[in-house]
DNA sequence: GCCGTGTGTTGATGCTGTCAACATCTCGCC
DNA sequence: GGCGAGATGTTGACAGCATCAACACACGGC
């Protein structure tokens, strides 16, 4: 329709489009405005008629991948079938941890860009993974799981947990760790998590409860 | 001695320095060579005889910060004064994990400029805050607070947890939080962490168990 | 006393973000 | 239907950066 070739017709989503496609395949957050205006097409800065500067654009790049992580979450917490409501809760919360830390591994370069924009990225945070998070821990106490004493910060706890991991897995500690170890490795953090709400209002525990399904 | 204002006499080292302390100063690794050469009063590039590149001095700026840090953990867990064997193993781990978030918190500058040191520098951490970390664990199994089970992949879960809670306390999340709630939601990290070391044996613990020493 | 090597300097290249001035298009109003 | 305003895109410039190459100085060993 509008395409008439001086004016783009939809700069702002392509631009958008573009740093995430570039983030999503090279790390690091080498990514230039001038490169993006390059790669669709158009002249450096025009950037500027809708972003007052690269840190506008990568905030909105933070928006989206916090949007994505939002997604992967709620998938993986979704595919949760159990119907205890006691392991349901706590399948659930190891759920969450394994979504976070899936889509960081899978996708390290929009993660630490996410988390590398420096403020406003973490207010939406706060509304999507983190909120997530925190109903999940309450559905925990309701079921009687997690005592209401130890529920509280423990969405920091869980939230410094699997982002401590992924950010080690990504940009070193782990690395030299085969994928089988690193998956082991985040089993132990999940499983000492739940052991800790369990001990926390005596609730019994095996080993394999925490497992996946299918 | 040999201050001949045309030879610096000892560069290399100025250069480090004043990486460290422009790093201390602002957070962000804004610091550029040239900067740093002008501080020192040494023309652009003059580093270039000294470091292969930007990031080889910031590698070398990581180690000194690795150094700090484990001192700093050292210190604090080397404080701990506790004579009952197992109290004391439980105190000593939530030492170093008060001095590793310690010294984010107090220099967010120099950790942050650390652990985004691409690779090397976690190989550093390997000798240094991690097998200290890994000693005191190994002291909590032979105490029999830990079991044996759980003791396996104990320092990645650990190492997640902290840096984790740094690095949300540093750039994001926990931001809006004051000092109190801050070190309150460290506290409950800890105490996670050490409730269910204690599950994994069945010892019995009390709340104020892991409050510091006078 | 002289030369080589280590160290520091100057200059240039190409990249970056950002600003200012200009060009072109689109849409609403008469 | 035409036109003017505002939105969008372009060109050019500036300062800052990392890095490379060529040059200048200083000190040590012969």
């Amino acid at each position: 329709m509008t395409s008439s070739s001086y004016h783009h017709g939809n700069l702002r989503e392509a631009l958008v489009d573009a740093a995430v496609a570039a983030a999503r395949v090279r790390q690091g957050d080498d990514l230039s405005l001038r490169e993006l205006a390059r790669r669709i097409g158009v002249s450096h800065n025009a950037a500027y008629r809708h972003f007052g500067s690269r840190d506008e654009l990568m905030t909105e790049v933070a928006g989206r991948v916090m949007s994505e992580l939002s997604e992967t979450i709620t998938r993986r917490c979704d595919a949760v079938r159990t119907t205890d409501p006691v392991l349901r809760a706590r399948r659930r919360l190891a759920a969450v941890g394994r979504a976070y830390v899936e889509f960081a591994l899978t996708e390290p370069g929009l993660f630490s860009l996410a988390f590398s924009s420096l403020t406003s990225v973490i207010d939406m945070a706060l509304s999507g993974p983190y909120q997530m998070l925190a109903d999940v821990l309450d559905e925990q106490v309701a079921v009687g799981f997690l005592s209401p004493e130890a529920r509280v910060g423990a969405e920091v706890t869980c939230w410094s947990a699997v982002h401590g991991f992924s950010v080690l897995a990504i940009d070193g500690a782990s690395r030299g760790m085969t994928e089988a170890e690193r998956d082991a490795a985040l089993e132990t953090v999940l499983a000492t998590i739940d052991r800790s709400y369990a001990a926390s209002t005596g609730a019994a525990v095996a080993a394999a409860d925490l497992a996946e399904e299918g």
